[in-house]
DNA sequence: AAAAGTTATACTGCATGCAAAATACAATGT
DNA sequence: ACATTGTATTTTGCATGCAGTATAACTTTT
């Protein structure tokens, strides 16, 4: 495996970014480039770019000569993001679904169980949360739309990390997982796609009631 | 009305754009920072930053230490961005619908009018198609999607032009836009997105149409 | 002559420093 | 006290220069 030659842009991105998932960065909270060079050890030329990036992902507000800002997030704004979820990944699964191979449903699969025993509060939830999405997209073949929904995903990530930690890794997610995973085996694309959609509402609603209070 | 501030970066951004809009600069060309530096006088760190920019927008790769090129565009991305685009521009719609204005489809019709008395060949033709289909997404009350699908349109922009420039603008978009404006106007949006929804597709077709020969 | 190694070059990545803009603060006038 | 102007400070925007990486050109070896 060729060893990865990271830029210092791509780490600042990466550690501002967990920052900002991981809430301590809070929404509308300044981002100063020379605190946060010195604080990473880089220039501020990195910092800059970082922001950049991060802009483009949505996690940052980036106004000229004002400086950037971590995006605000009200209940709209998470109602909008994942009806777009909705759509988008709805429309990657149909066009996945014929072209998953058995060996994509395996590791799915794994997922859930590994879902299942891990711990309810366990940050490493998310990531496999991901990761199963991901593989059931994956055949979808359409990478721009993947690529979008993916900057989505990310975007929401702190929120669907909240809701797991507040209100834990519960029982209906992983039914819901498991009944997902098995009309995807069965190929009922119709029954799938609906499915998701309500899925991601359903995460919708639980993170809009636990924003609102 | 405020003067605005364009900083070096945003002016290179839309330099830079328009080469690649207008076909200066052709998909999978190279652009090297020196060269873009040097020719829009300036140095290469707003080049640098101007480059992620339209990375973000979709119109460069960036890959590290090796450099950006413009993006090639195949038939089968030409396929996917605007299946996209026919997804979340009809979602716009739908909900802008309710919310149009007396003014909003007033300045609609005005453009269609526009449209009709420009020259065929005219190169404002796609900024009058553009802001038609903005307006009458403008009520959606859905910024984030509204963003995504602007970047959409901004990617397909060359197409469009190549299309228009080639084919004319022809007959049947211009009725089509009459079409979609009538629906509009009597709020009705199953139909209205159906065929905002057709309206794009056919787009798409002749221009795979374009490039496959 | 082809493959592998070596040097040269072109280009990117980034640190530093300075100029311009925005903000915060003080002084003055009303 | 409030608004207004002027000044100081902070922060961003960008030019320059150098170090590191990838690519091209050239040897050397088989």
């Amino acid at each position: 495996m060729a060893i990865e030659h990271k830029t210092r842009t791509q780490l600042v991105v990466e550690a501002i970014r967990e920052k900002i998932l991981h809430g301590e960065i809070k929404g509308g909270e300044p981002l100063r480039q020379a605190a946060l060079a010195e604080e990473l050890n880089v220039s501020r030329i990195p910092v800059r770019e970082a922001l950049l990036q991060l802009e483009a992902e949505g996690l940052v507000n980036f106004e000229p000569h004002k400086g950037a800002t971590a995006t605000e997030i009200s209940a709209t704004q998470v109602d909008e993001v994942f009806e777009l979820r909705a759509l988008l990944e709805s429309e990657l699964l149909k066009y996945s679904i014929p072209h998953l191979t058995a060996e994509d449903l395996g590791e799915a699969k794994s997922l859930i169980e590994m879902m299942e025993n891990a711990n309810d509060h366990d940050a490493a939830l998310g990531e496999m949360n991901y990761r199963f999405h991901n593989i059931l997209y994956s055949r979808a073949n359409r990478p721009h739309t993947l690529e979008l929904a993916d900057m989505l995903i990310k975007n929401s990530l702190r929120f669907v990390r909240m809701h797991l930690t507040l209100a834990g890794g519960d029982e209906r997610s992983q039914d819901e997982h498991l009944h997902l995973f098995k009309l995807c085996e069965d190929k009922d694309i119709d029954k799938a796609c609906t499915f998701l959609q309500q899925h991601i509402l359903s995460a919708k609603h639980d993170i809009i009631d636990l924003i609102d209070e």
